[in-house]
This record gives C-alpha cells, sequence and structure tokens, in this order.
DNA sequence: AATCGCTAAGTAAACGTTTCCTTGTTCTAC
DNA sequence: GTAGAACAAGGAAACGTTTACTTAGCGATT
C-alpha cells in the first residue's frame, strides 16, 4: 500500500548533499550570503535529483511574505475591469506573486465578507474597486496594515489619504462633448448611468464645463440619467430622438447599450440621424458599425500604474500615500457628423 | 518610535482568557472536539477583543491544506472563459479558498511557466484550460499529485484518464447544422477557427453529420475554416457571399465576429441576404441587430461541475478520474429565414 | 609564535499552528 | 467505597523554513 509519500523537505537535500540545513535555505533565498560555487552547485543538484520545491507555507511562517495579492473589484462582468485584472496579475506574477481576483458585485456587505476572507488569509497586499465607491471597508485594510490600492473610484472629502489610481472621468466627459462642439454640434444631450459614485458623475460636470466654455447653454433636460440596465437606457435613447437633438454623449457603456439597441430596432442611424460619442470601449463596441467615436479610458496605464504602486508599498510600508489620476484620450470612429456653422 | 507590532496570536488569546494554547486552536479549528460552552465562549470573546486571525500560513504548514487554487486559462480575453472562472471562483470561496486566474495566451511555454509557479506556491488544485489543447504540462500537476480537472478542451486519444468537464462540440456543429436545415436550408456552408484544438473541429463533424442524415451532400469548397482573427473572418465573409449560400454555420465567435463586420460593410443583410447560426455567445452578440440565432454552450453547468469536481478530487485523491460532457442548446434570434421546400 | 580578522559553513532557536498524549476531574457501577 | 470509564483541558512535540549566532579554518599582522 502506497502510503501518502512525504513531501521531499529542505532537510532532505541537506543530507543528499551532506551539507546542512542552514545552507540549503541560504542557496535557496537568502541572496546576499556567499557560498562556494562548488557547494552551491551540489546543493543545487542534489535538490534537482530528488525533486525539491520549497514549501510555500513554511517560509512564509517566518519569512512575513505569503506571496498573495488580492484584486477585489465591484464590477468583474464590466471588461474594463477584466482587462485590468489580467495586466495586474501578470505583472505580479513576475515578482512571484499569486493573485485571487474577487466579485463584490456592487454589494458592501459582500465586500467585506470578501476582504474578510482574504485578511484571515494574509495576503500581501490587495487592490481594491471599492462597491458603490463606500469608504467603509478600507478600514479593514488599513487596521490589518495590509498595503492597498484603491482604483478607479475615489472618495471626494475623505479625511483619510490613500494610495489610488484613476482615470479622469471630468476630462472624459469634457472631451467627448468638446469633440462634439467643435463638429458645429450645439444642441448635445448628455445620457448616463445615475451613478450614486461620486466620480462617475464628474462626467456630467466635464460636459458642462465643456458646453460653457463655447457659451453653449447646458439645460437641464439635456441631461438624462438612469439605473444601470439596458432598459433604461432604451428609455432614453427613446427620449433623445424625442428631443431633437443632434448630438448626444453616451455617458456609460452599459446604458449606452440599451440605447443603440433602441436606435437600430427604430431605425435611426448614426451619425446621420444623430451623432454620437461614447465614453468607454467595451468589447462589443467593436462589431457596431458604423464605427462610433469612444472616449478610450486609459486601461493599460492605470493596470501597470496599479500594480507598481502596490508593490512598492509593499516594499516601503510607510511610504506615504500616492494618488494618480490618468488622462483619457478620443478614439476617432464615424458616428459623428460634421455640421456647417452659421456664422 | 511605534516598532512594527507584532501580530495577535493564538497565545495572546489563550493568554487572554486565562487558558492553553491547545484550547483555542480547538476553539478555532477542530471541531469534534468538545469545549465546554462557558469555556469556548470566554475563547471566542478574548479573540474578538484583541482582534486575532488565524494565520493561514502557520496552519498549513502542519495542516497540509494551502487554502489557495488555481485557474489556467488559454484565452482569458474570451469571455466564455471569463465568466466561468468568475463562478469557479465564488464557488471555491465558499469552501474557504483563495483562487488564482492565470492566463497562459494559447502558449505553452508560457503555460509551463505558470504552472511550475503555481506548484512552488503549494495550491491545493487547479482546473486547467490547456493551450493548444497539449497534453504535455498535465504531467507536471501529475508529478507533483496535485488534484486537477481539465476545462473544455480534451486529448482525444490520450492514454491517461483525466477529471474532465467540456461540452459537447459535435452536437453544437450538429445542432447549428440541424436548425438552418429545419428551416428548408440545403446550401449550408460552414466557416470556423482552423483550430490546432481537436475538439474544435468536432464542429465541422456535426456540421457534416447533420447534413449527412438529410441526405444532402456536404461539398468539400461549403466548409471553409481560417485562424483565429477578425480579418480572416472578414475573408470567408466574403467568400460565404460570393458562393452564394443560402445559409452559414458560424463556428467560431471570433472568426464570425470579422464575417459580420463584412457583411455589414457591404451591405449584407441576415437573415433576407443570408441566414446565419453562431456558435458561441459572445458579449457582443447582444448588440446586433437582428438578434443572431446562436447555440449557448452550457457555461454555468460546466463552472459548477468542474469546481465540484476538483473540490472532490481534493477531497478524495484517491477517486477515479470522472469525465463529463454537458450539452449545448438553440438560443433562438432572427437570424434564419424559413424558405418553404418545393416538394 | 601568538593574535587578529576574515570567510565559509554549521547550530539551534524561533515562527504560529496542529494534534497526540497526558493529566486531573467527575460520573457511574458494582 | 472503590475501580474504571468518560470527559474536559493542558503540555509539548512536531511541521519546514529562516536567520542570529557560533565555530572552524586559515592567511596576515605584529
Amino acid at each position: 500500500m502506497p502510503k501518502t509519500r512525504r513531501a521531499v523537505t529542505i532537510k532532505d537535500v541537506a543530507v543528499k548533499a551532506t551539507t546542512s540545513i542552514a545552507t540549503v535555505s541560504y542557496v535557496f533565498s537568502n541572496a546576499d550570503r556567499y557560498i562556494r560555487p562548488e557547494l552551491r552547485e551540489r546543493v543545487l543538484a542534489a535538490a534537482a535529483e530528488i525533486g525539491y520545491v520549497k514549501n510555500a507555507a513554511a517560509s512564509s511562517i517566518k519569512g512575513k511574505r505569503r506571496g498573495i495579492l488580492a484584486i477585489v473589484v465591484a464590477q468583474f462582468g464590466n471588461s474594463f475591469f477584466t482587462r485590468m485584472c489580467v495586466e495586474i496579475v501578470s505583472i505580479a506574477r513576475r515578482e512571484g506573486y499569486v493573485v485571487t481576483l474577487c466579485n463584490s458585485d456592487e454589494d458592501p456587505e459582500q465586500e467585506r465578507i470578501i476582504l474578510e476572507r482574504l485578511i484571515a488569509q494574509q495576503i500581501d497586499g490587495c487592490v481594491l474597486c471599492p462597491a458603490l465607491s463606500r469608504e467603509e471597508n478600507t478600514h479593514l485594510l488599513r487596521r490589518h496594515r495590509i498595503p492597498h490600492v484603491i482604483l478607479e473610484r475615489s472618495f471626494p472629502g475623505s479625511l483619510i489619504p490613500h494610495n489610488f489610481v484613476g482615470h479622469d472621468n471630468f476630462q472624459s466627459g469634457y472631451l467627448a462633448t468638446r469633440h462634439l462642439l467643435n463638429a458645429g454640434h450645439r444642441r448635445i444631450a448628455f445620457s448616463g448611468w445615475d451613478s450614486p459614485i461620486p466620480n462617475v458623475c464628474e462626467r456630467v460636470d466635464g460636459y458642462r464645463a465643456a458646453l460653457r466654455e463655447l457659451g453653449v447653454s447646458a439645460a437641464d433636460e439635456l441631461v438624462m440619467t438612469g439605473e444601470l440596465s439596458a432598459d433604461a437606457g432604451r428609455r432614453m435613447g427613446a427620449e433623445l430622438i424625442e428631443m431633437g437633438v443632434t448630438a448626444a454623449v453616451l455617458g456609460h457603456h452599459e446604458t449606452a447599450k440599451g440605447a443603440l439597441l433602441h436606435f437600430q430596432d427604430h431605425g435611426v442611424r448614426w451619425p446621420d440621424d444623430i451623432s454620437l460619442v461614447m465614453i468607454g470601449t467595451p468589447e462589443w463596441a467593436g462589431v457596431l458599425r458604423p464605427q462610433l467615436t469612444c472616449i478610450r479610458r486609459p486601461e493599460h496605464e492605470m493596470a501597470v500604474a496599479s500594480a507598481n504602486l502596490l508593490l512598492k508599498s509593499i516594499a516601503t510600508p510607510d511610504h506615504p500615500p500616492v494618488s494618480q489620476l490618468l488622462p483619457c484620450l478620443v478614439q476617432e470612429g464615424k458616428s459623428v457628423l460634421a455640421i456647417p456653422q452659421v456664422p
């Protein structure tokens, strides 16, 4: 009967290489210590022969480093987050970390449970995109001194400084509107997510600012928002047509989807019947014709920045918090019609 | 100077509750052991008061369970996998596992590196969707006795039995074709991914089988495949039109995307000009009008089955491998035109 | 020739749990 | 009234590492 064979340990390697446990340990971890090349070779050879692999659990217990990071996002279905996650994971893996992905589904309670589990697992760090942009659960991370980076959603007016990486929502609204203004449009509507998340609301501020800049009045009835669903988007799509605007900023891809479906179902064509700029670049935008002009958020840069910021704040826990707001850019499609201005 | 405060340990709890280390440990882990309710309460209270959380690293070293699972997929960008991953993660988390997601990007070498890292991290189990459907890296998992489940891609003709969960590719091709045949079509083309992965090829077999069943000849020129890109899809889309078929099975969503773009760019409308059934239900299918008739793969069932199979095979490592092939179903849209048969 | 200082490697004490084994106490049964 | 079982809790030895400290050897300095 083959009893479940004991794992190969550092001790077995030491015996095989006729040296001490300490030496083997030094060979495998502490790079500072000098070991005679000949002995080092012998240890490595012995380890390879008997198939030694370091027991990560045992080394974390003394070494204090568990080798696990976490990413907790509020909307995993949103490919904006999915794509960032993939990048963060691959950067962290290069540093020897294993990264776990969790989805709070916009539920602060769920988020709390997840964070508590992760804390019990002694993660070394965490990237968090907070559910509903609520700050409350971050105190769990702080209390347990877990280095963390807040991603994408900030806490305006918060008294506590956080490591933060996000994109400039105000600018995305501004750019989208400005693009339409430049094409000559003046009656421009905004339709978006009636979001409880403060920085998503900044998109409207950007929209208003762009209009104001050109002295165009931003009538309140031109701004509409609804819940995060395609159905709400459909209703706003219908309203856009009723209002007879020449252009619209689709302020969130999820409601935009509904509006675009409405347009297709009712024979409304862009840019002929209405000019459109959408904030965000969801997967599905690629199959729509004519191609939409979109505001591309700096996904790649955000992923890199947040991963690096997390790694840095693990390395130097006392470093004061850093906040980074990255810029968006316009990705031109064919959904904006230039209309000549009467002078 | 606030020296980095030592973490709260089981020992601190023991002192606080004036009891032994062993008792505290039993309270937190070994459910079998009876502890007087009063004492148990005292321990729990003490732990809560000083904020004790179990050191997972320390408990794995004796307990042998590290609490980490991994999912390694070949195409993380593919939302079919993304959605399954989210489900698997949430099932595993309920069992107290932390799950790490890795992306081999269809590169067996990358996959090997990932698996070696994971093995060094002593993962407790792994769900693997093998890059290019190659079997070679699975021996790493076997050698280190890591329970694992192969997802979606099988190894036809393999001599080694594996835990396997997949969907029936043959059936998906069959169902798609059958659906078009039922609508009266007879000149039906197949366009798909020229895949190195054996089971994707089975879709063509299913297509041929459906035709043969009704005595319709499956001319070889009606079957076209290309590389995994929208461009290849575009070319196939053009070819479909040139050939003048009345219907087509779009055998893979990635090439389908290209074909649909070609159709839109050239004013080809479905189902008027060509009837379509697509295998797969990518995110973007939701924004296309008229809605496509798709073959839905059993994502949810596959995620649940693979998670449970993995958990079971961790619990009973000697259990003989299990193989499960789950059925697809037709999700009707409006992309198939019924044409009356001349008798 | 004795001492110093350096290098390379080994000894052994942690780290925070789990768990086997022992101990002390309280019942139950004769 | 005592033996023995049953029960509740504690003592202490693992688990596989890391790392501070010690030792052995040896050439250089006085």
